[in-house]
DNA sequence: CTAAGTGCAAATGTTTTGCAGAATC
DNA sequence: GATTCTGCAAAACATTTGCACTTAG
């Protein structure tokens, strides 16, 4: 189990990542929460927690999941370190992992909602330099830069002269 | 109105910055806007939505102004550049002003959710570089830095006396 | 005068919760 | 065997919308 792991847990799985949170808490890793963890990390995407009720809660084999239960344990995982939300143009946000998947930040366009990863050492440094200044114990951080993608910059040759002033 | 203004803005009130937004969209200056924005603008507190509704909405003078028109008026607000959401650590969020105040990101507690704003401009020059990197046109950006204030880290011995510091 | 905005109430969409039965340690 | 979970359905919230009336420009 978790004896004298530690610091080793860096190539533990998501969902071993997850066990040994849970065991901090004295909370359960049951078959619900294990089949979570390995839906949201079988692949890479951004995701609302809808996106995965209707592939988990519309099936009817034993890997089915209630929309509760997937609520709970978004919940769970973000608190674990697991998952992290990050804002969508259009107000809302999504999940994504922030586990097993080096840390970035995101330049989001607010015409087409395109996100973009970046990583950058100096503002991870800078950062923790202004928390200590604080005496702030820095866990983590989320760095959204709005505008526009260079796709979108593009003169989108000639529009329909919509707003031409009559 | 708004003839050869341009950049003499800076020093213009919010009600009048929003109006000349509302000219380039060619919406209105109603009765109902203005005083959403004053009373905005009348404290620099961090707010939701239902605060001000709380404020307008229960009101039985000229002043009262409905939930829909609050709702209305603060998106027409954000994207006016007017006000900006924040974070709070219990995965909410709350509305501050953007305009006619210091640029600023937050260290923000996960304990008491205390937000202490700081203001960096190194960071700032790093993010346009790495805009411009990717040739993508920042508009703004949002840097929240999440963990624990001095005052929580203290070990919890006796609840911290707040009203000793001064 | 007319396009835009307001207030209302109903509709929406999302997330949370109480509880009985099921599962885990 | 006690504690923790799950699924369900209802409840709770927060925000949006259709519409008839009002108003700014």
């Amino acid at each position: 189990m978790s004896d004298d792991i530690g610091s080793l847990d860096e190539g533990a799985s998501p969902v071993e990542k997850f066990r040994e949170f849970l065991v901090t808490k004295r909370q359960r890793l049951t078959r619900e929460r294990e089949i979570i963890v390995e839906e949201v990390f079988s692949s890479h995407e951004h995701f609302e927690p809808d996106d995965l009720i209707d592939r988990l809660s519309n099936r009817h084999d034993s890997r089915r999941v209630s929309r509760s239960s997937v609520y709970r344990t978004l919940a769970l995982m973000e608190e674990a370190g697991l998952l992290r939300k990050v804002a969508r143009p259009n107000g809302r946000e999504v999940y994504e992992h922030d586990y097993g998947y080096p840390q970035h930040d995101h330049l989001i366009c607010d015409q087409c909602g395109m996100l973009i990863e970046f990583h950058n050492e100096e503002i991870a440094s800078i950062v923790e330099r202004i928390a200590s200044e604080h005496a702030f114990l820095r866990k983590s951080h989320r760095l959204e830069v709005y505008g526009t993608c260079a796709d979108c910059r593009r003169p989108k040759q000639r529009r329909p002269r919509k707003l031409d002033l009559i």
